[in-house]
DNA sequence: TTGAAAGCGTTACCAA
DNA sequence: TTGGTAACGCTTTCAA
């Protein structure tokens, strides 16, 4: 930058002015810098500005891991997410600052923010971190986590509204029939516990002769959710219908159902939750109530945004949508 | 810091030693001044930090949309790769900063390497900027790029073997009977182009009776592709197979071809390029290369960790590899 | 082993 | 409208 006020004969603190499009410069004189600067390729260097100006333009976006070591950034439920957030955040001119967080390391959110190397923080999925973002939250306001709405919680979610549509799922699956419906997920992710409320609540109002709850704690990952799913059919046949807490799950455990013999949706209707792209085209194709991704990424955005503002923007819910695929209905193509 | 120091009773200099495990200051104090930091919560300011070290502990990660307006990040090719390199990132410890270019801004490769915002830079896919790449290698070294490896290129590329891959589809489909192959996609990008000369190359030395190269220059989004072959079987029904330059424009073919009322691969044989997750369950699923993107993230990271450690590391190719799958080989299930 | 001071490259305030 | 100067929060050299 003092090599540019050389050349343009100023002060240092003019061609930062100039660079800024600051009105206070004379035309000719901010003119001749700009062309300088073009000339000699010399660009702000956004370190130090970020530095004196105390904001980062970046938002970083987090993805915990708590739950899962295995789980890799490779997940399409992320991966799908991801993509969206780059959109709508690089649509503000804002960069995005993307990190994965393994379990051990436990302060991660209080350096992340003490750090102080993005204006605002969006967290993709609560994990198992939920008390983590209770305290960081009482202190940080720019923070929205992509996640499940709990009690009394105080720090900023977007979701969809789990309950309600697990509620959906298994008074579908009623409907078509099923009397014995298996819930495959692990409840310690706070989004999967709503699920499973949902689940449980429709199977107390379901009519006589269906089965009561019953869970298969699954993990997240395709393999787990696999063996957890043929673990449950060797020891116990009895279901005609699985509520995969998420798609990954469900497609597992549709993997896991053929492997063993039966057939789905003839022995055993699957359903899932997410509607990632692979369940549209899964053979057989998968039900499963769709969260509006691009959606919800512009409303974590929005809200991120305003309370960069200073406001204090409140939670949001969407619904889910019931996509009725083969996996629950019609007789299976393969 | 100073802060730290004065409940410490040092000065920040030390504060800062201590903090940065440095052997220099008494173990007593060391474990005095964490302590301290650990129970106020201090963390260093990393801006701060990486303006002093100049250095920033971040790789910059960029899409450039060149080619493509309406292609969103949201890409699954993009957004697997991503996922790929986030992981790969992450586990050296550093972060990962993501950008997405759009076309209008030109000067965006010397722009963001002037800002000094990252270490290095990860590019994914040359789209249609292969001249910005050049000028940039010309003085910035750590810079790699995931795409084809043109002739007398001077900036490092990670990527398969295009050519090479592209001949194996042809002479499968070749050997498979097909005669009148069409190639499918826009060679204005590197990659797609190089694609396109082993398709010629193959042909050129096909079997009497095989048709003559003809291209339908399709772009990257599911939608332009599909309505680049419905155009294209409407004005011309000569053909029975089709070589999709990507995975995307392959699928949305065979979509194409499907809503014609033609059936896939009974009358046309459709192949892909990539080996994208849905490859493997579309109905049909889609024979492909497939690109081994894992092993090109850790590659693409690794030479640019080795260029930022002043090694002058070159370019690598891989091999890609044939997939056989039912679209161009059994009748299809649907 | 520690403290003092300089400097990384900006921007903003104050004075002219 | 411009210039000088201080400050953003850290690290490192030099001296003690």
């Amino acid at each position: 930058m003092s090599d540019i006020a050389k050349l343009a004969g100023v002060h240092a603190s003019t061609v930062s002015r100039a660079l800024a499009g600051s009105p206070l410069v004379a035309k000719k004189k901010r003119d001749l810098i700009l062309k300088l600067a073009r000339e000699q390729g010399y660009v702000v260097n956004s370190i130090a500005s970020n530095l004196r100006l105390r904001r980062t333009r970046t938002i970083s976006v987090v993805i915990p891991l708590g739950h899962e070591t295995g789980q890799a950034l490779s997940d399409p439920f992320f991966v799908e997410m991801l993509g969206h957030l780059a959109d709508e955040i690089t649509q503000r001119g804002y960069g995005m600052f993307l990190q994965k967080i393994l379990p051990p390391m436990d302060d991660w959110l209080p350096r992340l923010i003490a750090s102080h190397r993005a204006d605002g923080i969006i967290i993709i999925g609560q994990s198992t971190e939920h008390s983590a973002l209770e305290e960081a939250a009482a202190s940080y306001r720019p923070m929205v986590v992509w996640g499940g709405h709990l009690e009394h919680q105080s720090y900023c979610t977007v979701g969809t509204d789990n309950v309600g549509g697990a509620r959906v799922v298994v008074e579908h699956l009623i409907r078509s029939g099923r009397r014995r419906i298996v819930f495959l997920g692990d409840p310690a992710v706070p989004e999967i516990k709503l699920r499973h409320e949902g689940y449980k609540y429709a199977l107390d109002r379901a009519p006589r002769g269906t089965a009561a709850a019953r869970i298969v704690p699954a993990h997240m990952t395709a393999d787990t959710a696999y063996e957890a799913m043929r673990a449950f059919i060797k020891e116990d046949g009895q279901f005609d219908a699985v509520f995969g807490a998420t798609d990954i799950i469900a497609l597992s455990a549709i993997r896991a159902i053929t492997a063993s013999g039966l057939n789905v949706p003839k022995d055993v209707a699957v359903v899932g939750f997410d509607d990632i792209a692979l369940a549209a085209h899964f053979n057989p194709t998968l039900t499963t109530m769709r969260q509006d991704l691009p959606r919800g990424a512009r409303i974590l955005v929005d809200l991120l945004f305003r309370r960069l503002d200073g406001e204090d923007a409140p939670s949001a819910t969407m619904q889910a949508e019931l996509i009725v695929r083969e996996s629950s209905t019609a007789a299976s193509r393969r």
